[in-house]
DNA sequence: GGAAATGTTTACCG
DNA sequence: CCGGTAAACATTTC
């Protein structure tokens, strides 16, 4: 469950419940579960300290009492969970790792479904793991500079839909986000992104901002204690969508029927009444 | 059996 | 070199 929304909501859990514990085992249980370009295997951070968890877009780190970060990408279908007895075992476990904090012990698993997640461990330069140094900084990021965006999103010819896909102009929006933003926008998908007014975008960003950060509330309330529920078909936004999977279904502002395309390897979903190209 | 699924990186082309 | 597109990665589900 892996666009920032989501990524915030792992990152929430594992500040919440990690924060603290000294990591006393690490271990990789699946070949592709290290980034190549990890500097150590895990148990590099054996002994370390989760001093904060921090994100940018969809990347998260642990921040530990040493030089080298802990570093995650959720891919199409990574978690973070803590076991617990009364729940089913988590499927697909690539790492676990021990924590713990004076007599307190708990374990933490890295699941992937997919295998597109990966682990890391990494330097931090100003803040932030060398491989999300290319990533922009997201819309709730002290550092976001929205006229900035909106410049760089004019100068660009590609369809707006990939333009606020890519993470090196603005960080956080996948698949479901962007159909939502720009149904909000009433933004065809396949609108170079240069013919569209510097306004028209402002309302763009705006509304990407706005439906990440309603879910992120909600994905804050289908929390439990000791378990980060980070399981996609539980779905907590999935009633609130307007156009994502919602193809055939009325549109919420005017009852059209949504539209699904091909875009890429996806879908792209729209009203073809509000959305006009 | 085919298609599609929340993402990123790399290769390739103009 | 840049912008843009397509493919590759792996697994499961419908």
């Amino acid at each position: 469950m892996p666009e920032l929304p989501e990524v915030e909501t792992v990152r929430k859990g594992l500040a919440r419940f990690a924060t603290g514990f000294t990591i006393s085992s690490a271990q990789g249980l699946h070949p592709r579960v290290l980034k190549l370009a990890s500097l150590a295997a895990l148990d590099a951070v054996e002994g370390a300290r989760i001093k904060e968890v921090n994100r940018r877009g969809k990347f998260l780190w642990f921040v530990l009492d040493r030089d080298l970060a802990l570093v995650a990408h959720l891919g199409m279908s990574g978690q973070f969970l803590f076991p617990r007895k009364d729940r089913p075992e988590p499927g697909h476990v690539r790492a676990r790792f021990g924590l713990k904090k004076g007599l307190k012990r708990q374990e933490l698993v890295f699941s992937d479904q997919r295998t597109f997640g990966w682990l890391s461990v990494e330097e931090l330069s100003d803040g932030v793991p060398t491989s999300a140094a290319h990533i922009a900084v997201d819309p709730f990021d002290f550092a976001f500079d929205r006229e900035a965006v909106i410049a760089k999103m004019s100068s660009r010819k590609a369809a707006i839909k990939s333009v606020i896909l890519n993470q090196e102009i603005m960080s956080g929006v996948g698949n479901i986000y962007a159909d939502e933003s720009l149904w909000r926008a009433k933004i065809h998908p396949e609108i170079p992104a240069n013919e569209l007014s510097a306004k028209k975008i402002g309302v763009l960003l705006d509304a990407a901002t706005q439906v990440m950060a309603e879910a992120v509330e909600v994905g804050g309330t289908s929390f439990d204690a000791m378990y980060i529920n980070v399981n996609g078909e539980s779905g907590f936004f999935e009633t609130s969508l307007a156009a994502y999977g919602q193809e055939g279904e009325p549109c919420p502002r005017c009852g059209r029927q949504i539209r699904r395309i091909a875009f890429g390897n996806r879908s792209s979903h729209f009203c073809p009444k509000c959305q006009v190209r």
